[in-house]
DNA sequence: CATGTATTTAGCAAAATAGCCAAATACACA
DNA sequence: TGTGTATTTGGCTATTTTGCTAAATACATG
């Protein structure tokens, strides 16, 4: 972490990991795996703005988690990468730790 | 995502992916994977405050990644799922996806 | 108890994020 | 061309996150 090259490449990780830290964008990715999603039909599953959607899936497209396909009027967006989904048990795991931890600190 | 209980889940999910969306943090996890560490090794190796270093390892506690064991004067941090490793693969495939992407946006 | 080392916490300022509305843009089709 | 739908972007405020210094706490040992 003390060399120029380390950081740049540790900051580059973490973005990917920021693009996916957040509930919207989480879901969205979930949708996604069920096959390509326009920003409507997202829109209407996430239940905020289309203009807040249309930002999220920004996000997911810049870190390269996500692809988007232009459709005539709509755009259509896709996983680029499953295996983000594959996260998803260890994830789990870690909240059950989690949770194995606070109430350990209970008793 | 309508439903208070899909929020809660994909909002917990997501305190697990933003613990890790940071490349301090991903560094510290990356050194965990080796065996605990104490707090004065991980500042060392990070090169920040010792106060910064903390705090990133109490995110990383409070998510569940990490748990503390205090031995006599120093506190060491070790990993409770290390699957968490497993993630550095898809996300070299993230990256590779969206240098991909930009290079067939030139074209 | 006094001192020194290791760690955490308080408190603050700077920076990054989130989400909305309004406006701009893109495209289809009458 | 003009209208309507789909999407993105600008601009703004509110919230969260970062990282520092200084102070507090924990523990070992003289």
């Amino acid at each position: 972490m003390k060399t120029a090259k380390a950081k740049a490449r540790y900051a580059a990780r973490a973005k990917v990991m920021k693009a996916l830290a957040h509930p919207t964008r989480l879901f969205i990715v979930d949708q996604l795996a069920n096959g390509p999603r326009c920003v409507c039909e997202l829109t209407e599953m996430v239940d905020a703005d289309v203009s807040t959607v249309s930002r999220h899936l920004s996000v997911l497209r810049e870190s390269g988690i996500v692809v988007d396909d232009k459709r005539g009027n709509q755009v259509f967006y896709s996983l680029t990468v499953p295996c983000v989904l594959n996260w998803y048990s260890c994830v789990e795991g870690v909240l059950k730790a989690g949770a194995r931890q606070r109430l350990a600190a209970i008793r």
